[in-house]
RNA sequence: CUCUCGGUAGCUCAGCUGGAUAGAGCAUCUGCCUUCUAAGCAGAGGGUCGCAGGUUCGAAUCCUGCCCGGGAGGCCA
């Protein structure tokens, strides 16, 4: 509708004013006696014009072609030019709905888009704020797909550097444990019970080959990286024993994404990008473009980023003086390997805690040549646990925090799914676990699908009492059923559409949420004020038809947020 | 100290590229099941949009200052 609306208004001003490209707003009402759509354009006029407004907009409605689906215009407020539709026009969209799967939606060019997220560290099971990054990336992915994007979903692995050694060094003290060989556990270590896991399953791997036969001192150093690098020299393929640590806990992560019905379809180890290929490796090749381009300098024996050149507050470290490379650089590889593989748009959910890396990354990639404004990284804020009104207290430190597969063993993936997805993502975001665990009008998912299921029972109640649907026939009955609260849920239904395309816009998905429950509620109380199941053929097909677009509505939605839409509850 | 995100109904939050009378849900109160799902519906009360200025036809929304709260500021990741 809105085009058309477009057109007589710019048709309009063209002749009454001369065209000139102004912007202004065309959109729905919120109240009823404004009419259905609206425009502020004689607001903006007045402006650059220097006249009244309300002049104005009487100007240009006077001037507008008749068209079959205005039922009339009228000027309100200080010069609001309102559109009040005919039913006909506000049901005849419907039609379209049914056939053409909103193509409105898919009408842009596809692009090509690299999501990353996730990407918590092979260091321990995935907890409740890397759920929520989870929620959300697969959502959008799921968005932007069903909006004809081709997306990817990518996991980026650390598998290297001084996290993984002391996961590695954790779980090879365990396992000496489980020879009885007395160790000290050192506080950096990992103190998690899945150590004691992941040793029992080294053990029944390896046996006794990484078992420290020949009593070296190495547990008497206080410094971890100390002691691991004994434990290197003491067992040259001590490798193979690192390896087999991040592919557990990466297993582990993986299954509990799935069952989260989080699914990334592509993994980049960031070992990888250290492998010699022909005489470079590819993180060699990125420092060295970085060295060729004069953005790096020596100093205290490290290398150093010139990240202040791009309004970062210092400069980084890339290369720290033991040879060692930061994190911030192999990132650097990371995003250069992203854009080596041609996408249109690159996507980063980052938790709130890396937002500070956000400049000095953009930084790099200007040092490199490459265009930054490609790569959006969105923030994902904090969430907190709430239970009887109280706040868990969670510390990563003691082994206190709540893991993902726990919270939605507790409250289920539907309702944790749905929690995660309604809040403005970089908004912290309080988890009432009561709340989620409710089954009933209180907990906004079971409010939405029960609106489904409703639906679908009807369908089956009407099945039982042998009345077939037609749905051409309810379309072309409609006018049979316009008259009060239908023509509110149809215009609801339409507005799905402006839902989807503001969250694409945004890159965000609790709008979505927000107008599934509306819409969920406006249904609910259709249902309580209606019968469906009518004698009269014509009225029966013409309900059944409007209530299945909304059918259609909560599917598409729900799907989107990788929601179930049960048939029965 | 610097950066960043917030402060909207008793609570949890939408709205923020300026628009008409500021919205939901929960909680509270009052009603509705012999009917296709009451896991539901109808109704009521509840607000200095943190404070003070500014910009203009018009500000919760934009600008400035201040107050309060979360988070981040490593050769950790």
């Amino acid at each position: 509708m809105k085009p058309e609306i477009r057109e007589i208004l710019l048709t309009s001003i063209e002749e009454n004013y001369k065209g000139s490209d102004l912007e202004f707003d065309i959109s729905r009402t919120k109240i009823k006696s404004h009419g259905n759509w609206s425009t502020n354009v004689a607001l903006i006029l007045a402006k650059a014009l220097k006249q009244k407004p309300l002049i104005i907009a009487e100007k240009l409605v006077n001037s507008f072609a008749k068209k079959e689906w205005l039922e009339k215009v009228e000027i309100a407020g200080p010069g609001f030019i309102n559109f009040f539709l005919t039913e006909e026009a506000q049901s005849h969209f419907l039609k379209n709905f049914f056939n053409d799967d909103l193509s409105f939606f898919k009408n842009e060019a596809p692009k090509k888009v690299l999501i990353e997220y996730v990407s918590s560290n092979p260091t321990g099971p995935i907890h409740i704020g890397h759920g929520r990054g989870a929620a959300f990336g697969s959502a959008l992915a799921n968005l932007l797909r069903f909006a004809g994007d081709e997306v990817i979903e990518e996991y980026y692995i650390n598998d290297r550097g001084l996290q993984t050694d002391i996961l590695a060094l954790s779980v090879f003290l365990r396992y000496q444990e489980l020879f009885k060989v007395n160790v000290i556990f050192p506080e950096e270590c990992y103190q998690g019970e899945y150590i004691k896991e992941c040793a029992f399953l080294a053990k029944e791997k390896f046996l006794d080959k990484f078992l420290d036969k020949k009593n070296l001192k190495i547990f008497n150093h206080s410094n971890p990286s100390d002691l691991i690098k004994e434990i290197y020299t003491a067992f040259p393929k001590f490798n193979e024993f690192v390896d087999f640590c991040v592919e557990s806990q990466m297993q582990k992560i993986k299954t509990d994404l799935s069952k989260f019905q989080v699914h990334h379809n592509n993994w980049v180890s960031e070992k990888e990008l250290y492998k010699e290929s022909t005489n470079e490796n590819f993180f060699e090749k990125v420092i060295n473009t970085l060295k060729n381009n004069k953005f790096t300098y020596f100093q205290d024996e490290a290398l150093w980023f010139k990240s202040k050149e791009f309004n970062d507050e210092k400069d980084r470290v890339l290369i720290r003086n033991n040879q060692d490379p930061t994190y911030f650089a192999s990132d650097i590889a990371y995003h250069k390997f992203k854009f080596d593989r041609d996408f249109d748009q690159l996507i980063n959910i980052w938790g709130a805690d890396h937002h500070g890396y956000i400049p000095r990354l953009n930084g790099a990639l200007e040092a490199l040549e490459l265009d930054s404004k490609k790569l959006k990284t969105l923030i994902i804020q904090f969430v907190s646990l709430i239970r009887s009104g109280k706040n868990v207290s969670m510390s990563t430190r003691k082994g206190e925090f709540i893991t993902l597969n726990e919270l939605i063993d507790e409250v289920g993936v539907e309702a944790t799914r749905f929690f995660f997805l309604a809040r403005k993502s970089d908004q912290a975001l309080e988890f009432d676990i009561d709340l989620a665990k409710k089954e009933d009008k209180n907990n906004p998912v079971y409010y939405i699908q029960y609106a489904h299921a409703r639906i679908c029972s009807l369908e089956k109640e009407a099945k039982k009492r042998k009345f077939i649907i037609n749905q051409d026939n309810g379309l072309n009955n409609l006018s049979l059923i316009t008259k009060g609260d239908e023509l509110e849920i149809i215009n609801d239904i339409e507005r799905f559409q402006d839902v989807l395309v503001q969250c694409k816009k945004d890159l965000e998905i609790h709008p979505l949420c927000f107008y599934l429950r509306e819409v969920a509620s406006k249904f609910h109380s259709y249902y309580n004020s209606n019968k469906f199941i009518e004698e009269d053929m014509n009225l029966r097909d013409a309900k059944f038809t409007l209530v299945f677009a909304l059918k259609k509505v909560f599917q598409q939605g729900l799907e989107i947020l990788s929601i179930d839409a049960p048939e029965k509850m």
